[in-house]
DNA sequence: AACACATATGAATTATATTTCATATGAATA
DNA sequence: TATTCATATGAAATATAATTCATATGTGTT
C-alpha cells in the first residue's frame, strides 16, 4: 500500500467532527437526524462528514424510507481507537513537556 | 480519552511528508541528513515534522554529537499499519467507486 | 576564538481542509 | 400531486495546517 492511501484513512480520524460521529457511534447505529442531535453539530456538517467516513467504509450506511442509518465499522475503528489509547499509556507521561497539550492524560 | 487527544495522535499519520519519514523509518533509524535525503525533501520541512512526530512519541530521538538520530516507535506504528492494510483488504474493492479514489488497492 | 556542520526554530506565506449557506433530491403522506 | 420530512450536495467563505525562508543554536574542529 502506499503513502496516499494510508493518509486517505487517517484523515477520517484526524478531525474533531468526524471524531464526534465516530465515538458517538460507538454506542449504536443512529440516523443522521440522531447524530446530528447527538454531536450537537449542523446537518450538513454532519452529511459531508459522513460522506467522507462511508467513501473510506469507517461507517456502513443503510436505509430505511426516507432515513439513513449510520453505523461504526467496529473491527476496524475498536481496534484502532485501543491502539492509540495503549500508546498514550505506554509513552506519555505527566512529566513529558509535549504530553499535557498533546494528550489529556 | 478524549476527541482531541485522538485527533492529536491521528494528524500525524495524516500527512504525506510524516508519512514519508515514517515510512522511511520502518527500515531503520537515522539521523536527519539521512532521512532528508531518503524522502527528498528539504531539511527544515523535515525537521519541523520530526519535531511533531517526537511530541507525540511516534518516533523517539537520541543524540550523537551534533547529529539527531530518530527511530520509530515501532511497538505503536507498525500494529497501527497492519490494521488500516487489513482494513483496505477486507472492505475495499475494485467495485466500489470511491475505493479507487481513496485507496490504492 | 573562529569556523563549519547538523539540526532546530519563528514567522510569514501558501496550500489544504472544513464549514456554511442555499438549495437539491428522494421518500412518505395528505 | 402538493407538501413535508430526512438527508445530501455544490460552491463560496473561512479556518487550519504545512511549507518556506531566514536565521538561530549547539557541537565538534582548526
Amino acid at each position: 500500500m502506499n503513502k496516499k492511501s494510508y493518509e486517505n484513512f487517517f484523515i477520517n480520524f484526524a478531525n474533531k467532527t468526524r471524531l464526534g460521529i465516530i465515538l458517538c457511534l460507538k454506542e449504536k447505529k443512529m440516523n443522521v437526524g440522531e447524530i446530528v442531535k447527538k454531536v450537537g453539530e449542523e446537518q450538513s456538517k454532519v452529511s459531508h462528514n459522513l460522506k467522507q467516513l462511508s467513501d473510506c467504509h469507517i461507517v456502513n450506511v443503510e436505509k430505511n424510507g426516507k432515513e439513513r442509518i449510520y453505523s461504526l465499522n467496529k473491527k476496524t475503528v475498536l481496534p484502532l481507537l485501543r491502539l492509540v489509547e495503549k500508546h498514550v499509556k505506554c509513552n506519555c507521561s505527566e512529566k513529558c513537556k509535549f504530553c499535557q497539550k498533546v494528550y489529556v492524560i
